[in-house]
DNA sequence: CCGTATCCGATCCGATACTG
DNA sequence: CAGTATCGGATCGGATACGG
């Protein structure tokens, strides 16, 4: 998609990887292990579809995110983190989550957290 | 500048805080302490000064990047990481790094590791 | 050395409609 | 349930020129 093979620094490599609004709060759905993509959709506020396949798409192509097909009926598609990429990187979306609930303490949006169940 | 009040969850104001292409390499310079435009400009490559000055603002804005003026001759500015938001963002941007250490290993781009002296 | 201003193409992402 | 296709506004980021 867009990887290219003049990278200067490794940073600039995992920004691309990595990048995009939603591909965070998707790494930590995934934390506990496979989910499909209809949870996936309904456990992310205001995600589109087309978003979150998309974003999905590409953490497959990255080697962060594993997808697995089971045949039969009803089919059922579901996805997790890799073992070695995926897992590392949910160590700095896990940082991540927490800086983001330590800035909404700290400017008055506890509301969220409390609908979510966090404190 | 466009952080919001009405989030959804922790993540996505990270996301907002965080994002742009350069500010995990801006970060990842700041690791050892403090840094001047100067030499931040001289060490990422690629990095035009507006987009330094930009993506630096913004980090200062949100908390994670200090900015200190030293009056005198010549003036003198430096940037550090913030003891605590800053600080904890490193520790995620220093995973991302790894990641992407591994994954240049993986794909055959052992020269710019050497270049920079990390192999 | 430190920063600001503008212009402009590339891309991101949301809305929407449609398929197996 | 799991995807694909398209369109258009908003934003991002590179180039360039100028000012403290």
């Amino acid at each position: 998609m867009k990887i290219r093979k003049d990278y200067t620094c490794p940073l600039e490599i995992v920004h691309d990887l990595t990048k995009g609004k939603w591909k965070p709060i998707i790494m930590f759905q995934l934390r506990y292990g496979e989910v499909s993509l209809a949870d996936l959709e309904r456990n992310i506020q205001g995600i589109s579809q087309k978003m979150l396949i998309e974003q999905l798409n590409e953490l497959v192509l990255y080697g962060i995110v594993n997808k697995e097909k089971y045949e039969g009926y009803p089919l059922r598609v579901e996805y997790s983190l890799t073992q070695d990429r995926g897992h590392k990187m949910l160590g700095a979306v896990l940082i991540m989550q927490d800086i983001g609930i330590d800035y909404m303490k700290d400017n008055g949006m506890e509301d969220v957290l409390k609908d979510k169940g966090i404190i």
